[in-house]
Parts: C-alpha cells; structure tokens; sequence
DNA sequence: GTCTATAATTTGATAGAC
DNA sequence: GTCTATCAAATTATAGAC
C-alpha cells in the first residue's frame, strides 16, 4: 500500500486557498506569510513546513490553479460539443472569477506582474497563458459547421482571451458586471 | 505674478517616474519609498517632503499617469481625423506601452488590484477607465462614414480597451509581441 | 506538524537639524 | 528641500523544542 505523508492535506489546502485569494485581490507582492498563517488559524512558521520559501508557495499556487482552471474548461476536443460551447465554457470560467469569486483571475494578475516576479513564479504564470492559448486554439478549430484557417484560429484564440482577461479588469476596476458581459456577448458571437 | 513653491519641480517629477515604473513592473504594493529615493538619488525622508504618503503619491502617479495617456490619444471629436484613425492612435498608445516602456498600462495595472487599494489611488484606477470609455464610445460613433447605434458603440468602446489592456498583459507574460499585433489587428477591424 | 523565539531586512512614517 | 536619526511594524526566513 502506498505511504503518504499525511492524511488530509488540509492545512496545505488551506494555505493555497488563502494565499490565492490574497494574490487574485493585491498581486503576489501583497501575499504575506504572516497574513496566510493568521487567517489559517496557524503561526507563520508553520507555513514553512509546507512551502520552503515564498516563490515555492507562489509556483505551487499558480500551478494548482492553471491545473484547476483547465479543469474546469474540459477537453478542447471533446467530439460531443460544437467548439460554440466549448467556448461558452470558456468564458462561463472568466464570469465565475468575477462573480462568484468576486476575483481577477490569478494569472492574469500574475502576467501583469510578469516582470517582478520570482523565476518559478513567472514561468507558471507563462504556463498558464500558454496552456489556454493551446486550449482555444483547439476548441476554435470547428467552428459553425466548418474548419477554420489555423492563422484565423490562433488570431481568434489571442483575441478571445485577452478580451476576457481584459473585461475581468475593467469590469472590477468600474465596479460594473455588465462591462464584462458585453465584451463576452461580443466574443462569443466572433466564431 | 504668480508664486511658485519651486522652479522645476524636477524631483517631484523624477519621483513620479521611479513610482510609476515600480508600479508598472510589480503593482502598488511593490512601490516603496526607501527605493524609490536610492534611483532618483535623495533619501526617503526627502520624499515624504513631496508627497504626505504612500496613498498620495499612488494617486499622483495614477492622476499623472491618465492624464498623459488622454493627450497623447487627443480630441475624439477632433473632425480632422476618423474614427478609424482616432481608433488607430488609442492602439498605438498601447503599443508603445508594451514596445517602447516596455510595461505594463498604470491602470490595468491598478485596475487588476483595484480592491487592495487605497481610496484615493482606487478612485485615480477608476477615473481612468471612465475616461478612456468616454473616449472611445466618442471616437468611435462615426465610423464607415456612418453614425452606429449606441449601445453597439458603448459594447465596441468596452471591447476594444478590454482586449487591449488583456493583450498587453498576455504579450509580455509570453514573452510575444506579436500576441498583440494580432490582436491589435483585429480590434482595428471591429469598427 | 505546530509551536516559541528570534534573526535580518524592509516597510511607511516622523522629528528636527541644516 | 534635503539630510540624519529614529521608530514601530511587517517582511521572509531559520533553529530547535514539543
């Protein structure tokens, strides 16, 4: 039988949750130790039982969430629906961050931040953008009944997906939801 | 005549620069004042000379930031120009961000972080993007030589700064200016 | 796995001399 | 307008007990 390390992961689970939340409100500049451990309801050392420094606990972050955020859009080649809902899908994903998590997305946050973060950090960041950036090109290639051009499709992809990221800012930023709505009532008729 | 505090105010200025890069690299959170004094060449006491607080030059830099940003886009009733052409030069502004500073746009930035903000640099965030709304829902009601709808212009103005905020932060995360031209090249055709 | 205790550094900010 | 000196608090991180 296979030994684990523990049996829940739960404190783990905790700090990535409290850490994203920070991170998806202020940036990973604003992503404190001491902070993470007060609302965990733990010391701030205990944090580093579980993530040996800072940029550790930030890769591990973005990673989950890219892992999560692929997720929740599926397979880009599921043959049981039309590239339409996949992009619904897609965008349903952006409108979750904004109204239910009330939230940027993590890593267009991360991205605008590219340049001043840790190397581990950035390149999950990098990751996430390219993994949908991939996702799209995939879920766009059929779309209305036809196979679009592969330039078409990779044009599309970048348009689709820095609209959302883009209307996830705007929305927040003039505190209006329907900003948001508009630009992906936009986007979804662009296939 | 008219009194003046100072003659060229360059320090004032000089500070403003270093803040808005720090800003435009790492966010908010990661301005700080001990290294803003080491760049422009003073000490950090000497800063606090030129702005009360942290608040307070976070909303300076913001207010200097949108109001560089409407000159350099100029009048969107100016009638010597269409509204293609007046399209073209917001999106130049945004390639110049990306290309020439090398940065991410202040308020996109800011925009991202919104809800970590002081008031007084949120409200800055906020007055930026109602500007830049106005600005294109006013450029872009004549187009093609005709005069669109109104609600499809407010959805275009919303769609061409939401892909344009949403391209800046996807190019430089990949590492890929041509992410945005591509983009750039489509909202340009969206009139 | 969590704690106490602590180190070393950085942060925003103030008082007061020049 | 800039400086020195200083402060209180926060930061990332480590050592070692339980």
């Amino acid at each position: 039988m296979p030994k684990r390390a523990q049996k829940h992961d739960s404190t783990k689970h905790a700090i990535l949750d409290v850490a994203e939340r920070m991170a998806r409100e202020g940036g990973y500049h604003d992503v404190s130790f001491r902070r993470i451990a007060d609302d965990v309801g733990i010391k701030s050392a205990s944090v580093f039982h579980h993530f040996a420094n800072k940029e550790q606990l930030g890769a591990a972050m973005a990673r989950r969430y890219s892992d999560r955020f692929m997720e929740t859009i599926g397979d880009p080649r599921d043959p049981g629906t039309t590239g339409e809902e996949k992009l619904a899908r897609y965008i349903k994903a952006f409108s979750h961050a904004l109204k239910v998590d009330r939230q940027m997305c993590l890593c267009g946050m991360l991205g605008a931040e590219i340049d001043s973060l840790p190397k581990d950090v950035a390149n999950e960041a990098r990751r996430f953008f390219n993994l949908n950036i991939d996702w799209l090109e995939t879920a766009l290639t059929r779309t209305g009944g036809k196979t679009g051009k592969k330039t078409d499709i990779h044009g599309k992809a970048l348009l689709v997906m820095s609209a959302l990221d883009g209307a996830l800012i705007i929305s927040r930023a003039t505190g209006d939801t329907s900003h948001f709505d508009q630009v992906a009532e936009q986007v979804s008729r662009l296939v």
